[in-house]
DNA sequence: ATATCATATAAGCATTGACTTATGCATCTG
DNA sequence: CAGATGCATAAGTCAATGCTTATATGATAT
């Protein structure tokens, strides 16, 4: 692994709002709708946090329907290692679970 | 360990200068003067991101005589982690090792 | 087909970041 | 002591980053 891939990925998740979005993928796709009130940003924010981890080879989306799912791209030389970061730190205030559970269903209704 | 403190981490390793000097500094403890020729930049450059990295806890530095040695700091949480991080990337082109062997004598004569 | 919904992209703006040169401050050396 | 050396800090510049609002695209629903 090159010295700039490296700092690539350390770039890429060196961001407060990146490293909520990656924290919450760890426990499966999930789309736009759902990461925005978890992050407290506008949808366009959101989306651009994603591109930016996706040109990184974070992570991957898969468009099903209206909606883009996004999870970890597990073929990433560093996966592990990111999700071995993210453990070490305590689960955000409301994961998408939580929403879900309060009875505020999820944009995409999954 | 908080996301904050992740962040940090991150963002302090997340460039190209830095870890080029996390690099070397995992063969041990080296003065400002011997890193400037490696990274090819200033030496208050130098000097600007060997702060950046002690503000994040990641690196020490023990003034000794006119020099101030700067070593990897074991008590970071997140220190292996660094290691192991940099054991993946190639060993830059001209270590401090090298410059020593081709006779150039580091500036602080270790 | 028309409207709506989820998402992506564009443009603009404020902030941060990474450098430079210039300078200050110790510490050694002659 | 005077000068040189190693390093840190200050100030200024330019590019990159993170947001916003506005708009485009493409799929679904009516």
């Amino acid at each position: 692994m090159e010295l700039t891939e490296l700092e690539t990925f350390l770039k890429a998740a060196g961001d407060g709002s990146r490293l909520k979005i990656l924290q919450q993928l760890t426990s499966g796709p999930v789309c736009v709708c759902d990461l925005t009130p978890l992050v407290g940003l506008t949808q366009p924010a959101v989306s651009q946090h994603l591109k930016r981890l996706k040109d990184a080879g974070i992570v991957t989306g898969e468009k099903r329907g209206r909606w883009t799912f996004w999870s970890l791209d597990q073929l990433h030389p560093l996966h592990d290692i990111m999700v071995g970061l993210l453990s070490r730190v305590p689960a955000p205030g409301r994961t998408v679970a939580d929403l879900e559970a309060a009875g505020e269903k999820g944009c995409c209704g999954v």
